[in-house]
DNA sequence: ATTCAATTTCGAAAATTATGGAAATAGCAT
DNA sequence: ATGCTATTTCCATAATTTTCGAAATTGAAT
């Protein structure tokens, strides 16, 4: 992972709204959420909501689906893996750290 | 760890300036780097790069420490851990991730 | 074709961030 | 006290981000 791709994902989550929209589907799973869904959960109003999301799915944490007028969203978990990939093993000299959490992502 | 709190350690990460000196800052190592040596790496103006460091010791993830004129700067590995940490649990419902990572950051 | 529901784009204002020169400060040595 | 080095604060400017109402778009259904 580059350096700007791994800053750029690291600014998209570094948002309030941003981190909770992320964590609000990470814990849809695999069946993931609607844009409509998740809304409702945040209380934002959608075209605020649709940057937030335009700007998470850019830096290739949230990938989207269309089934017919309703945007499924999921987390892209290897996307957030190769994420803390990157700040283990570039960002993180702590010998307690950083051979662990890389063999663990391995 | 709190969301904002996160959110505001993933925005200071989150600048491709602030994400290289924090780099040089864990390959420094333990010895840490004074402020002006990390100048010299990274060739930027004195006060653009205090502002950025300020940043990064408020946000947690850097330590300064006075000898005499000079400061010398330190990444803080326990921070970055606990933010490893919270991505890995709160953010990455994967099951091949968040576990694994979970036990290897205890 | 019209309508309806879901979502995005447009456009514009407010807030925040990034940048860096110049001046101020801190600490030590003479 | 003066000077020297290291670093920060002050200040201003430019750029980016955040926010969101209103209008446009998309896709299906009637």
């Amino acid at each position: 992972m580059k350096l700007e791709k791994a800053a750029a994902q690291l600014e998209a989550l570094g948002n309030p709204t941003r981190l909770q929209l992320y964590r609000v589907l990470v814990r849809a799973g695999d069946d993931g959420l609607a844009v409509g869904s998740v809304q409702g959960k945040l209380d934002i109003p959608s075209s605020t909501l649709s940057h937030h999301l335009k700007r998470l799915v850019d830096t290739g944490l949230v990938t989207q689906e269309r089934q017919a007028t309703t945007l499924i969203c999921r987390a892209n978990y290897p996307g957030m893996n190769a994420l803390i990939g990157y700040l283990a093993d570039e960002c993180c000299a702590d010998a307690i750290c950083a051979p662990a959490v890389g063999k663990a992502l391995a």
